[in-house]
DNA sequence: GGCGCATCATATGTATACACCAGTGGTGGC
DNA sequence: GCCACCACTGGTGTATACATATGATGCGCC
């Protein structure tokens, strides 16, 4: 674990109050996107504990969670480990995500009221000004809400839930195999074309959009052979 | 929790060795599956140790684990209960499932090796048996066999793994409305059929063979709007 | 000099003690 | 007679102590 990870967390608990097992999954799912914590990384009960100013009880239920979500992995008398998907695993789970946003998209066309529809066109208005800005995190953090607000709106609660874990799970990987170089993964008009289709209730549109989008975001990683150099780094590298 | 449930835990405990977080989570899943432990039953920790033998630690872990999957209910300085979904969530748990299990079914048309088909092939050779024999727990078993089959041996691990969840799912709500007076659940020639386009390697019949499968197992469930009683019997009855 | 084994440090697995919270029943006042 | 308040009990939230497994290190033997 970075010490400047632990700087900013120690700065954000000041501020709060007590610390429950949901602010460290909160937490850790953060740093893990933005690659504070890169996959392999060692996560010691104690030293989390110390961390966050609580005992290992707590830590142990926040890890439980975050294996369950995929963030981590937990073996059984083992050091539970930044997770680090290889390349079969992220195309399966671009696929999944299609599959299911493709079909929560057709799902919630011309179902969402005005007041939704005015949050995803604010976000998707910001996310373009970040990017003009070149202010990434903003970037992201806009386009993450437009999906969330698309999963936690539609009429299928199920669907929803699980359109929300692999919206975190695609992020993680976008993150670990954004191509070299590229300063962001923005697709100038998907947003705003797939908010029109909502608005004008066009399920097989609002499908095709999704669709095009995750298929042109996947084109944007690096899932060359090469991966095997990562994965060598990550697991002989240990805790650098 | 009923008394004849704990007998039998016990039982199993006898034979094996030492109890994990593991063991716990199976066992509540198949009480709940077979309704020994019905909606809204309340499973306190300290009793849950004493029934398994073990100290709290270990059930508050299969406690979390369980709340995860969806089968207790899991709130704040509260005892966990076992879950009780209403209509419109078992309606969009089908609607997820037929999504998911349609699309891996096609996935899979033609990729599995003979070893895994002559074990559905067995299976639902089984199954038939069973129904015939009015054996309904064993039917039970040799049916949820098969898509277990076709969850694991996917060739996407990541859908195979929320087919694997929704399976359990619709099994507790298919458990608890099953229409009254109705012996088994049993389609005919329905998993003999999807084995078939499995081998034979035809994508698009097998996304139908299991879409037409679970819309005739929904519609043997009794969905209609009398379920305000069953929701009514299971806050107010407590756990007579 | 290299390989294998004992030993130790580190971290997890489990049990338990104490503090706190929530629902419940009884009691007192109005 | 009814409502509000209070003490009590059952249960979870958290911390901590002890038991155990794992990986590393260094010594000794081949």
């Amino acid at each position: 674990m970075s010490n400047a990870w632990q700087q900013e967390v120690l700065a954000e608990i000041k501020a709060g109050g007590r610390i429950s097992d949901g602010d460290i999954v909160r937490q850790v799912r953060r740093a893990v996107l933005a690659q504070r914590l890169p996959p392999g990384t060692r996560l010691p009960e104690v030293t989390l504990g110390e961390v966050f100013g609580v005992s290992r009880s707590v830590v142990r239920k926040a890890l439980t969670r975050l294996a369950s979500e995929y963030v981590v992995d937990q073996r059984p008398n083992q050091v539970a480990r930044v997770r680090s998907p290889d390349v079969d695993e992220t195309r399966q789970t671009f696929a999944a995500r299609r599959l299911v946003e493709g079909e929560l998209a057709a799902l919630t066309a011309g179902t969402l009221p005005s007041t939704v529809l005015l949050q995803i066109e604010d976000r998707a208005d910001r996310e373009r000004e970040a990017f003009l800005a070149s202010d990434e995190p903003s970037r992201i953090e806009h386009s993450l809400a437009i999906h969330h607000l698309l999963a936690e709106h539609s009429p299928n609660r199920v669907l929803g839930a699980m359109l929300t874990d692999l919206i975190l799970r695609t992020s993680i990987v976008i993150a670990l195999y954004k191509r070299q170089g590229l300063g962001s993964c923005y697709l100038e008009g998907d947003h705003h074309r797939l908010l029109e289709h909502l608005r004008s209730g066009d399920a097989a549109a609002c499908r095709e959009d999704i669709e095009h989008h995750l298929d042109s975001l996947m084109g944007l990683l690096d899932l060359g052979p090469r991966d095997s150099r990562i994965d060598l780094k990550s697991i002989l590298g240990g805790e650098g």
